[in-house]
Order: structure tokens, then sequence, then C-alpha cells
DNA sequence: GGCCATTGGATACCTTCGCTATCCATGTTA
DNA sequence: TAACATGGATAGCGAAGGTATCCAATGGCC
């Protein structure tokens, strides 16, 4: 198909199509000639699910650059793949330089056993959340982490349970990295309603 | 004190504190003179929770200000100021508005048998998402969701737990603002460290 | 083969957001 | 009283994400 037809299927303008072709988050479509190039089903999904990240997510351009990237880079096995675009996703608006002491972080990875790779961004972006918690008087440790952990923990299997019966190991990353970064507002969303509950539900206890 | 001893004291500039007195962040101080004014230790606080808030975790400006609307309605009890804080957060991410079905929202909460007010933000942005997530192939429906909802009960208990032990309401509140936004990224990380170490897992008992 | 609308590509421009810098009249202080 | 600081108003800046304009090369239709 050509352009027009990639947007008008996608609904996203020609003019922003050329856009993301321009900062690299769609490959060109095959050369016809000099001035015509044709698209096929794999770059209106590609479009699709950028638009999914950048438009309903709100993630940066430069962010899913990386991972779209990560997704590419694809060539041995799919576990290692799900590694790569789960574990690589860097969050981008936790202030992530100047690491300020991911020893907490190192020595929670530890006493859970996790298998986490050792430069993960999502390592550097908790130690930076602690150091900015505890800079405004809410300490929050180690050992206060570590039941959150264990409930991350289960939510990563329900996420991967999600992930089986589908084949195609391109598609279980596209589909992990949908889950991934989409269900996050969810998730919070979800979180906010079950503490607005708990606590009507403590206040009632407490007899109004 | 003056501007000047509030900008020192907090690390922000003059010129950014008059921005946020403008964009209405930040009350007024006391007028001395028709060119005096001066700040107490609640700007200064009010001024390090709205920092953390736009700089550390990258709320927009007029997410920001409604949040802290929200605690300057405080009137009367603990828990109804709680509810009105963790609640009424909104994501500003997802579009909420045009909300497609939350239906399966309502039969959610319904199912938990959560007291979630009914025009709480969380609801539209978790319907929002799952409106997105279904355009794009990923169903989740609300049977599978129901797990993650659990889960996030039981998260929600432990930020609760966090806030015992302090004594003056609004002190409550702000610090509740700063567990629930703050700690958003935080979880986040843990979710993907824990996502990571799933799918290693899984690879190593598959043998290969 | 000739003609004109369409296409792809390059470039410049636009809008929003979160600041930041400049002015200036008033006030404070030594 | 003189020099400097303060608060308020206003204008400008830089990044990000997208949009609009221009143009030569083409493809399709006759």
């Amino acid at each position: 198909m050509r352009m027009s037809e990639l947007s008008r299927r996608s609904g996203v303008p020609v003019a922003t199509i050329k856009y993301y072709l321009r900062e690299g988050l769609l490959p060109a479509g095959r050369q016809l000639s000099a001035t015509q190039a044709e698209y096929d089903e794999q770059h209106l999904r590609r479009l699709r699910l950028v638009r999914a990240l950048i438009g309903v997510r709100g993630l940066p351009v430069s962010t899913t650059r990386e991972l779209l990237g990560a997704l590419s880079e694809y060539t041995g096995d799919t576990h290692r793949l799900l590694g790569l675009v789960l574990g690589g996703i860097r969050t981008s608006d936790a202030a992530e330089q100047g690491v300020p002491e991911p020893a907490d972080v190192d020595a929670l990875v530890a006493e859970l056993d996790w298998d986490v790779h050792k430069a993960a961004p999502a390592r550097l972006a908790l130690a930076g959340t602690l150091a900015s918690l505890r800079t405004l008087g809410v300490p929050l440790d180690r050992h206060s982490l570590l039941p959150y952990a264990r409930l991350a923990q289960r939510t990563a299997v329900l996420d991967l349970d999600q992930l089986r019966g589908i084949d195609d190991p391109l598609e279980t990353a596209e589909r992990a990295l949908l889950l991934t970064v989409l269900l996050e507002p969810a998730l919070m969303a979800l979180r906010r309603m079950a503490q607005e509950n708990e606590s009507a539900r403590r206040h009632a206890e407490a007899g109004d």
C-alpha cells in the first residue's frame, strides 16, 4: 500500500507518518522508484504500536525509539527478547543520572533472589525514586519495600501468563511491550481505587 | 522569611517561585506592604512538595494544581481527605474524555465490593486504558483483570500502613500524596524487574 | 506520447509547556 | 538619603511533538 492508504487505515495523518519515518520509529517502505514507496501490513502494525505508546501512554519519542530498537534486535530465543524488552524500558521521568546509592536496590534484588540484569534501567529508576523520597522525609527502607516487591513479583506472573499461547515470537514481544507499558496507568488506577476503598474501610472501622 | 530566603532554602530559583505563585501552586505570602511579602515554613513545605510532584515525578502543572486544591479543601476527617487526595488524582496521560464503556470497571468494583466514588478519575483512566488495549487486539476482560485488582488491594494496604503514626492530618495527607504519586515509578520499576526475572525463570524451566 | 493530480522527501513553521530573564516602581536598610 | 533588594508584570526561550508548504519526480489516463 502507499503512504496515503497507510494513513487512512491507521488514522494517522500523512505528515505525522513522515515525521515518524524521520525519527526512525517506522522502517522505510520498499522503494519502488525515486518517489514511490510501498508499505505492508507490518508497517501498519508498527504504526499502531507507535501510536499506542506515544499517543495513548504518552511516552516520549526517544524512549519509544529505544523500545522498538530492542524489538528489532531480536535474534535468539523468546525469553532473551522478553528480558530485553521488559527489563530495558527506560522510565524517562525520574532523574536517572548521578545514581545516588543503588546499594539498597542491589540488596533487595539479592534478597529476593531475582535474576535481573545488572545494568537494567529499572534499577536506576528505583534507586532514584528512593533517594527522592528520602530527601523529602519519607524514608522507606529496604525492609518496608520488600512486601511491595513480592506483590510486584505476583503481578509479573500474571503478566507473563497473558503471553502464553502466542506462536510468533515477534508478536509475543510486541504484546509484552503493550501489556507492560499500557497496563501501567491501569494498574496505578486500580491502586488508587484500592487506596480510596481501604481508607474508607479503616474510617468505618475506627467508628466515625 | 522573604522570597529570596525561600528560594535559598528550597533551592528553587526566585523566578520559578514567582511562576508557581502565578500558577496557583503556592499560596501568596502575607503582604507586609505593597511590594513586600513574608513567607513561612508552610510555604517551604509546600514548595518542596510541588518540586517533588513536578520535578521528580514529572506531573504537569495543571494536575499538580488540582491535587493541591484537594489538599486545601480539607475540612473534615482524615479519611475523607485521604479519599479526596488518593481517589481524585487524575492520571493526565490517558485520554479520559469520551468515556468508552465503564461498565466493565463498574462490574469489577462491584465484584470486589470496593467503596470507590462513582466519579473517581481512576475509574475513567482504567476504562480508557482497557478500551485502548481492546482496539489494539489485547482484550483483557474483567475476568483476567480481577487478580490484578486483588494485588492492587494488597498494595493499598501497605500504602495506608505507611501513614500510621502521623498526628497532623494535613501532614498525613501530604505524605499520602507523596507516597501515592512518587512511589508509582518505583512500583513500575519493581514490576519490570520482576517481569525480567520471571521470564528468565520460565526460560530456564523450559530448558534453554 | 502528453498532461495533470498524487506521492515522497526536505524544510520551515506552529503550539504547548515549563521555565527564565528583563523592567520598573516601591521599599528597606545602612 | 543613597544604594540595593523585592515583588509583580510581561516578554522571551528551548525542547518536544506535530503540521503545513514546497517541489521535483512519477503514474495513470486518455
